[in-house]
DNA sequence: AAAAGTCATTTGTACTACAAATGATCCGTC
DNA sequence: GACGGATCATTTGTAGTACAAATGACTTTT
């Protein structure tokens, strides 16, 4: 959802739409949602599409139907927060600032634990792909070329831990974060500054040093962390 | 779902029958569900209810539908596997020790880093909430009372952090374990063994030390995280 | 044999009709 | 007049039908 596209399923456009709406506070928690005959007919689709995308919207956490009350915003803290979609419509939504440092701090709290369960459980093969990614990185001749490997390391690493969970987790987390700033993303002219950090981290890795690999990875987040928090700035200065 | 009673909803029982069929390895990866029809006739339900549950799973990122080719169960990279209703089937479905290990990871890492994080943003009323739970659980007469507060303890800590997704991260986490064993449950005369241990964590979150915080928690988690181990291999024996 | 067009199958959307639940209302009783 | 219960009205829940849209499979043409 919300990724581009003119939307070919007319319910998730509906679900995106009322998603969004909610989301962003047009409909309050607490609020009732309009009949669905008269939500269908303003958001011109037949009541069936537009239900099918109500019962999505209650599997995400959003909304609770009843029989003759109809529908009503569930309060915040029901909603599906990890999410995907509920996480896109809030980076959409007017991203406060605290918002962004709540991502920003999942993030410092899951890499750095992911790196360190990666050199307990890494497999050979699992180190492999990580060591080709950070090849792929000191070989890149480009930003994009640096950010594809980039990306890939980071991916290897959570793939590593042998944890589902976790890489669910940094993938949702990651997704939301690229909305605001590239991953790790820098100026051109020294795109290759956090490459001596990369280095420790897939060598802690190798050695199954997890305080290390630990460590090494909470550098490297924290220093690109606070380079976000610049570009966050300037953005929401600009907006 | 997947929650007790004869389920009101014609449609979220077929959710939750397909959820836990697809989860529960029955419709494997890649696999191509019946027509909606043919489904439909099978679940003794309506094309419309059963399509109605379609479109949550695959909210869920469960299942993918296109026209003409029907619906394929996605591979499990793509399930939302921070989703209630998806973990509670894995939890449903004969659960591996290896699935329940993921999910006590993933306490040791939430939880240490969420009182790491109450340290530093908590707030006083917010302190005064965790201070009470501690009191709460210094009074309880009895193993149900201490659950209770226990309970009540974490979450107050989570919401301390005033980070939504941490805390809806450890709710989903906690609700799963809770399948297996009480949070942090203990034989009945020694229940408050790790009362010390949640002193040592509100302190350092009323002193403002993260550090301190995040290591206290981290002994109390591990500490009980030993526990559930052996309490997870009586029971995978006894199964 | 390759390309283009046709067909058949399956999901997508719309609409209608009625069942079920339940808040609101009305009525009767005390 | 107040309370309790039956009735009503409204809104969602489920079923079923009909057709549109997409697309894999097949057939025809060159």
């Amino acid at each position: 959802m919300s990724k581009g596209q003119p939307v070919r399923n007319l319910h998730k456009h509906v679900v995106d739409e009322l998603g969004q709406r909610i989301v962003g506070g047009l409909f309050a928690p607490g609020a009732s949602l309009p009949r669905e005959e008269a939500l269908a007919e303003s958001m011109v689709v037949s009541r069936t599409a537009l239900r099918e995308a109500m019962k999505v919207l209650g599997a995400k956490g959003l909304i609770e139907t009843r029989q003759k009350t109809g529908s009503r915003v569930r309060d915040k803290q029901h909603w599906n927060q990890l999410d995907a979609d509920v996480l896109n419509w809030r980076c959409a939504a007017m991203p406060t600032d605290d918002f962004i440092a709540q991502l920003v701090e999942m993030r410092e709290i899951v890499e750095p634990a992911a790196a360190a369960s990666a050199a307990r459980n890494r497999d050979r093969s699992q180190l492999a792909r990580i060591n080709a990614a950070y090849k792929a990185m000191a070989a890149a001749a480009d930003l994009d070329a640096w950010v594809a490997a980039d990306f890939e390391f980071h991916e290897a690493v959570l793939t590593a831990t042998n944890n589902e969970l976790l890489q669910s987790l940094f993938h949702v987390i990651a997704t939301a974060l690229q909305t605001f700033f590239q991953l790790s993303a820098r100026k051109a002219k020294d795109f290759k500054y956090s490459l001596p950090l990369h280095f420790e981290v897939s060598d802690a890795i190798r050695l199954r040093r997890p305080d290390a690999a630990r460590e090494a990875m909470r550098h490297m987040v924290t220093d690109s962390g606070s380079l976000m928090q610049a570009r966050k700035t300037r953005r929401v200065t600009a907006a």
